[in-house]
DNA sequence: AGTATGACAGTCA
DNA sequence: CTGACTGCCATAC
């Protein structure tokens, strides 16, 4: 079963995001097998800082709301991460979230 | 063991 | 789509 802990999980689910894409909590939590668990899933990334191989900054809410951008060391490098892999931000928003977006399970 | 917290999701208006 | 309320899970103290 599983000794790492659930952070770890979503550490590689996280990592394991392709490159211009964006995920939720809501889908890594599923596919932890924990649907329930979203908000695991953003305390997890909180302590991803940690890692800096973790693109956290790939993932948002449901809403595509940069949620966790207050996180991030500048207040603005998560969206120009976001923007510099081509994914249009405005005011912390995803555009086109829907399109950007990326599911771990129907990966 | 119980309480408090958290980068959420789903449902209702 | 947005805003407000509730529910759920895991960690930390």
């Amino acid at each position: 079963m599983s000794q790492e802990s659930f952070f770890e999980r979503v550490y590689e689910v996280t990592k394991s995001i392709p490159y211009g894409r964006v995920s939720t909590y809501g889908a890594i939590a599923r596919f932890l097998g924990t649907p329930r668990s979203a908000r695991m899933v953003g305390w997890a990334l909180n302590a991803s800082h940690v890692d800096e191989s973790i693109p956290a900054h790939r993932v948002v809410n449901r809403k595509g709301l940069l949620t966790g951008k207050h996180h991030f060391k500048g207040t603005n490098l998560m969206q120009q991460l976001l923007e510099s892999e081509g994914v249009e931000v405005e005011n912390n928003v995803v555009l086109d979230f829907k399109t950007k977006f990326w599911d771990p399970n129907s990966s």
